[in-house]
DNA sequence: ACGGTCGGGACAGCCCGTTGAT
DNA sequence: ATCAACGGGCTGTCCCGACCGT
């Protein structure tokens, strides 16, 4: 397994959080990668677009992994769960001087118009989070008819929490959007329970 | 006043919307203008980061008034006025084929970390709609320790809202949303009037 | 008139005398021209490709005035100034030490298949010399049905010369084809004479 | 004898028909011989100007064996082997829809100044063309001191003639200069033939 | 003040022809 | 005979001034 490709993809990634994809050029990432233009171009003949796609691809995979730790936690239900997830990522935030962002949050918005191909590479990330969050949230009880726009809500916040914890270099905001979204799902995991305690199955 | 001063700030609030900053280029926006590169330095002497940051003020007020026009709808409660908000910003981004999009959301993550300036304009236009936002709610009669994250929120999931929707290329995803964060600020509003009717003036 | 740009196009066509036009990159051409990148795409928006088709209308326009010049000394049947035309090149050929070749012939086979307005601009070239040639003969008495088919053969062994000559760096082939050419001229218009003097005038 | 090392020579010789030599990149090459760089350098260690120069070399005898099978028809005049090469070389041009010319014409004048193994590569080609051509023009009892010219007139014109054909897209006008050059050697051996019938051999 | 023409460097993304590890 | 890696050079376009007319 290549060494060097897999420098690329990490490397790009970090950039990607910095800068965005379209102030992020190949020169920086070789230089950061300590490798060369060829070698890039040998690993990703599509160029900066295909890079780009992989590494979205990458990134997306790891978040989502994440995603399920935090979910997996025992003894944690759906509404705790996003408070880890917000808190986390607003700490992670603060530590690296609001440098640590989610590269693919960052990217999304700057390719979606212009560039298909990326376009459909975050659109895949996005959907297979928000899959994740709709199994989570049936499993503690949401509706089914809520549980998918609860799932989009949980994304979008979390992104757009980003934008504004970032754009105001106050990690706050985030931990701030971070209760009101854990209050949001503890109140559709009520309301779908509305004669009895939940038994913690929606879908049997 | 400039005509063509104005045509540049239109022109390049519209191009950030498809493309963001990075990858408007000077040209693009002459071109788009139908103006030269001599009258753009005439008037922005900055160059593009000036410009950039003007036309994400007089963007930003844009939407402030817009939203205040919303918030301001008689016999309308501030629950109401979100799905308002989320479903016009789903059926302009439809209408569009999904390029008319803010510009300010689609700018500030990507010059967040490279260009301060621009992020302190972008900061304050968030600033401006949250603290819009605050005021609202706290009409409405949420709790002044809520307020502000509520607030927050709903800038975040509507930022977020639309990076999911067109990425997706789906306005209902919006749509959603719009229902979950319409849902969060009425419980936002009956958790804080529990024992009687709500007088309407959290601050006096 | 701008002094830059003219001096784009005689470099140009220089280089393109000695290196063809795949050869020549952009960045011979600026230093040539002792301009920058920014000028020429200033003056060519097009790139290379309007450059080449400017330098070949340029150059074929000089070398057609040339021609017509020959053709019009006093005194001189059609078949001299072949001879004249031929054994022209042919010293200039050897003067240059065989750099100072027609650059629209060096051009014109390698843009032929993958450059269709660059074929065209040689195409049109290449036609107003034959034209101006089937003028010319047809006034010494050359048979209308036989003028267009000499004119070509003019131009095809002119141009064949040039890559024969250099490419054994022997000019003495040119001059060798022009007395054959001269000798063919000759012939046709003896043979379109059969019964008495010629009137040369076979348009009138 | 290998087979991937002959199907370098023709990929690569059907490749500078259509684009000449510079424009024909290794990748492009190893491509079309869908053979590996490696693999390339491992049969022609001189990289590409090797390869061409052993294209060069194999497509001029392939010609050079063509032109002789053409004059060597038994009941054929000297005369009347020029219409047919000319003629067939006009239907080869129509039918590959002016791709299939002769890839040493196209290489020749693009490397004449700047690569002299190459150049001397293609001389050594038309050479052989030329002393062929003298060889039977002076069977056919052209006079000595005529036939080198005229071989030389017959191998230009050729030449130029593809450069005419192709650059228009026409390949009766490559019929006519072979008309042409028929009536110019057809008169060479009558010329040498003035007081009697003639013997066949102008050497003797 | 307002704007248009011309020009300047720098660097973007890409791909070239080539060589070692092995 | 292959995969990986190398630098450097390609075309093109960036953002920006200077010098001109109004």
């Amino acid at each position: 397994m290549s060494d060097t490709r897999h420098r690329f993809l990490t490397t790009t990634a970090s950039l990607f959080q910095l800068q965005g994809f379209n102030a992020t050029s190949i020169k920086q990432i070789t230089d950061a990668a300590e490798a060369t233009t060829g070698s890039l171009y040998h690993f990703f003949p599509g160029g900066k677009d295909q890079l780009a796609a992989e590494v979205i691809a990458t990134a997306g995979a790891q978040y989502l992994e994440m995603f399920q730790l935090i979910a997996a936690v025992p003894g944690l239900g759906a509404d705790e769960a996003m408070t880890l997830l917000f808190n986390g990522a607003a700490t992670t935030l603060e530590q690296s001087d609001y440098v640590d962002a989610c590269p693919i949050f960052t990217v999304a918005l700057e390719v979606a118009s212009a560039n298909d191909p990326l376009r459909i590479a975050c659109d895949r990330v996005f959907s297979s989070w928000a899959d994740t969050a709709v199994t989570i949230f049936r499993q503690a009880g949401v509706a089914p008819d809520r549980a998918a726009a609860l799932a989009s809500t949980v994304v979008a916040a979390l992104g757009g929490a980003f934008v504004l914890a970032r754009t105001a270099k106050d990690a706050n905001l985030m931990r701030g959007i971070g209760r009101e979204i854990t209050t949001l799902v503890r109140q559709a995991i009520v309301d779908a329970a509305p004669a009895g305690p939940d038994h913690g199955d929606g879908e049997a």
